[in-house]
RNA sequence: GGCGCCGUGGCCGAGAGGUUAGGCAGGGGCCUGCAAAGCCCCGUACAGCGGUUCGAAUCCGCUCGGCGCCUCCA
């Protein structure tokens, strides 16, 4: 199994099975309910850790909610902790809606405190971070691969960590300098009480303890948006390297969801939330999408892309639909995806298949065995379909086709068959495909 | 400006020095009472200009265009 890694700008073998391969993914800060890019990498990595199961590796996933911050703050002055608590759940519920499972662990910062406490405090008694007006800041300048990442290397212009608020980046010793710990502020109402005064978290130390929390100071797989890369990701390698943990050995970074061109995000407002695409278009859809491009490269978010992904699916109901042929290897389904995880790679591959056990099995990967269920038809179009034949056997045609109106009236579609009882009732395709 | 990524047939999208990607849409055919589904056939694509090579969509350079990060962001 090989896996692009940015750090490295390369493909990385992973060890082999059982390994254990342990993955840490940023999720999602919770202030309002999470868009479809958010799902990106909770897609990816949820694949992923169903295709090493079962390939025979031991998986442990992590995967962070980020529910202190200053977004949340503001997005709710003076109840910020319940608004964190509900936007959770948000997340929890929609992304559970993709019916993929869940990650091995889902922490969240706030409940992490002690360690992100602890780790801060080592890297202070360690000379990598100093107290300073009731913040804490890492000292970027004794870490020697800061940059190394992202690939900006001596230009400290292009790696400033500007304060949020112009007046505490004075107490920084040097503007690359990024807080670990901040201090309490006037109307915030969620903080605790540490060695340094009265305060929160930092947004990236948070994922430094979590991830050790959860596996130890040494994993495989680090991955996130790319957009995470800076400063983010720099950081957390300055935090835990420098308190001496040898932390991620593969980075890996989704690319990101564009609307219209422009990259989704919460800051531009060009968002359309994961449940609302879930309403609109189904879990099946979506996922087929995401199947479609590359997990590194950038996909657009349109409505013609999403209705191409529904014809798909829908063809592959087509396939449970009439009988199954031997026709398909697993092989080059499996090469694909232990190929940098090539999806769209094993999706043409699928496509091929005319075996419904082969093809029920490699949906499964990707939570889409439900495509191989038939949808039952109520009982009357059932007795419609029944008349329908007895008149085509009559020759009754006018009177057959004038039934196989009333059927697709209700949303449903007759088709002839060889088999008993001669007739099969699907729920009609969806209609949005354009014409010419 | 710095650091990266990318430009593939109507649309989406893999691939990557020589061999059919695949899907969606479209055209033709088979099947069907007519359909639907399925099956068969069809478009001969890789931004542009140079270079390397026996051979480049794939490597190198330049140009044009798009995107991301450098501020919160998956």
């Amino acid at each position: 199994m090989r896996l692009y890694d940015t750090a490295t700008r390369s493909l990385q073998e992973l060890p082999p099975p059982p390994g254990p391969v342990r993955m840490y993914f940023c999720g999602p800060t919770v202030y309002q309910r999470i868009h479809v890019g958010n799902a990106r990498p909770f897609v990816v990595s949820m694949w992923l850790k169903r295709w090493l199961e079962r390939s025979g590796y031991d998986v442990n996933l992590v995967e962070n909610i980020t529910d202190i911050n200053d977004k949340i703050y503001a997005a709710a002055p003076g109840n910020s902790g319940e608004l964190a608590a509900d936007a959770s759940r948000w997340y929890i519920e929609d992304t559970e809606k993709l019916g993929l499972g869940r990650p091995d662990h889902e922490p969240k910062a706030t409940e992490t405190i002690p360690q992100i406490v602890a780790l801060i405090e080592e890297l202070v008694e360690g000379g990598h971070a100093y107290p300073a007006g009731g913040d804490v800041y890492f000292r970027v300048p004794s870490f020697a691969d800061y940059g190394r990442l992202s690939g900006r290397h001596g230009d400290d212009d292009a790696m400033r960590n500007p304060s949020e608020e112009e007046e505490r980046s004075e107490l920084k010793e040097d503007p690359r300098d990024f807080a670990l710990w901040k201090a309490h502020k006037e109307g915030e109402d969620t903080w605790w009480d540490c060695p340094w005064g009265r305060g929160r978290p930092g947004w990236h130390i948070e994922c430094s303890a979590m991830a050790e929390a959860f596996l130890g100071p040494a994993f495989e797989i680090h991955g996130g948006g790319i957009d995470l890369v800076f400063p983010h990701h720099e950081n957390e390698i300055a935090q835990s390297r420098s308190a001496g943990r040898e932390f991620a050995r593969i980075w890996m970074h989704n690319g990101m969801l564009r609307l219209a061109g422009e990259k989704m995000s919460k800051s531009l407002g060009n968002i359309v939330s994961l449940r609302e695409a879930l309403d609109r278009w189904g879990r099946e859809t979506l996922l087929v999408y995401f199947l479609g491009g590359h997990w590194r490269k950038p996909i657009d978010y349109s409505d013609e892309v999403l209705e191409q992904a529904a014809a798909q699916a829908e063809s592959f109901r087509n396939v449970f639909r009439s009988g199954s042929e031997p026709v398909g290897e697993w092989e080059p389904f499996a090469a694909a995806l232990e190929d940098d995880f090539n999806t769209a790679e094993a999706l043409a591959v699928m496509h091929g298949w005319r075996d419904h056990d082969l093809l029920r099995r490699g949906l499964e990967v990707f939570g889409l065995e439900t495509l191989a269920e038939a949808e039952a038809a109520p009982v009357e179009l059932e007795g419609l379909a029944r008349r329908r034949a007895d008149a085509r056997e009559r020759k009754d045609f006018a009177e057959g086709d004038r039934l196989r109106d009333e059927i697709e009236a209700a949303g449903w579609e007759v088709r002839d068959v060889d088999a008993e009882p001669g007739f099969q009732l699907v729920p009609k395709a969806p209609t949005w495909r354009r014409r010419p």
